[in-house]
DNA sequence: TATTGTTATACTCTATAACTATA
DNA sequence: TATAGTTATAGAGTATAACAATA
C-alpha cells in the first residue's frame, strides 16, 4: 500500500509544482463550465464581496483595464452584474448573479472531488496539518497586504 | 508575536488560495525577466529533459499547436533551441540554451527568497511538514500519470 | 493510415496610453 | 488636480481545423 517514500522536493519545488497541479485541476473544472481560471477566480472572489472595479483590480492584481474586459465578458454571459455605487458616482460595484453563484459552486464541487482524490493517501491528521499550514501561509500573506482578519476568496 | 490563530480555511480553499498566492509570486519574478508563467514553466521543465514537442504538450497539458507558438517565442528570445530527433525524422527535440538555463535559475532564486519570507512564521518542523506533505500529493499525482519515480520539473 | 509538427484563424487575457466623468 | 472606469491598441497564450512530411 505504501509505494516508495517520496523524496522531499524541498519547499521551493514542492510549492511551485503543487501550485501547477492545483491550477491544472481547477482549470479542468472551469473548462467544464466553459470558463477560464481567471473567470472562475472572479466568481470565487465575488462569493462574499461586492467590490468596485478598482478593488477588484487590487484583489486580482490586474490593471483596471484588464478588469474591465474580464467583467465585460462575465457580464455578457450573465455571471455578474454591474451596479452603480451609492456613495461615489464615478464608481460601480460588481456582484454575482444567481447563475454566477451556481456556476461558481458547480466548479467548486467538482474541484473538491479532485482535492479529495489528490489527498487520499494522507491520513486524517496529515490532511489537517496540510490545510492548517497552507492556511497559515495564506493568512501571513493576507496580513502583509493589510486584509482584515478572515478573508475568504478565490476558487 | 503570535497575532490571531488563523481559522482553518479547509483543504479546498486552502489549496486553491495557496496556488494563487504561489502563482502570483512566481509571476512577479518571471515578469522581472520579462517572461510569463508559462514560459517560466517551460524553462523549469527543460531543466532536466530534452522532450519532443509532443512530449512537451503532454507535460504542459497544452495542445501541440499551442506548444509550437510557445517554443517559437522562447526560441526567438534565445532561451531554447530546436534540434532534429535522431530516431524519428518527423520529431524534434527542445532543449535549453545557456541563456535559458541562467534565466530559469535567476527566476528560481528570486522565487526562493519569497518562499522563505512566506513561510517564515512556520517553525522548522512545520516547514518540513509542509514540504513533505506537498511532495506526497505531487508524487501521488505523478504516479497516476505514469511518471517514473523522482520527476523534477516546473519553476 | 497514423503520427509529428506547423500554419491559419479566432478568441481570451493582459498592459499601456489616452480619454470621460466625477471628486 | 486626482481618481474611477472605459476604449483603443498590441501582443501573448490558447484551441480547432487543415495541412505536409514521415512512419
Amino acid at each position: 500500500m505504501a509505494p516508495d517514500a517520496a523524496p522531499d522536493l524541498g519547499m521551493v519545488d514542492a510549492l511551485a509544482q503543487l501550485s501547477f497541479l492545483v491550477q491544472g485541476t481547477l482549470s479542468r473544472h472551469a473548462a467544464a463550465q466553459d470558463l477560464s481560471i481567471i473567470q472562475t477566480r472572479l466568481l470565487g472572489i465575488l462569493r462574499d464581496r461586492e467590490p468596485t472595479m478598482q478593488e477588484l483590480a487590487r484583489l486580482l492584481e490586474l490593471d483596471k483595464s484588464s478588469v474591465t474586459g474580464l467583467v465585460d465578458r462575465a457580464e455578457k454571459r450573465g455571471l455578474v452584474q454591474r451596479t452603480p455605487s451609492t456613495d461615489d458616482r464615478r464608481a460601480i460595484r460588481v456582484k454575482l448573479t444567481a447563475l454566477g453563484r451556481r456556476t461558481g459552486l458547480a466548479i467548486r464541487n467538482g474541484f473538491q472531488v479532485d482535492v479529495a482524490l489528490a489527498t487520499q493517501s494522507l491520513s486524517e491528521a496529515e490532511k489537517k496539518d496540510l490545510s492548517t499550514l497552507a492556511t497559515r501561509v495564506i493568512a501571513a500573506r493576507a496580513a502583509e497586504r493589510g486584509y482584515t482578519t478572515s478573508t475568504k476568496n478565490s476558487s
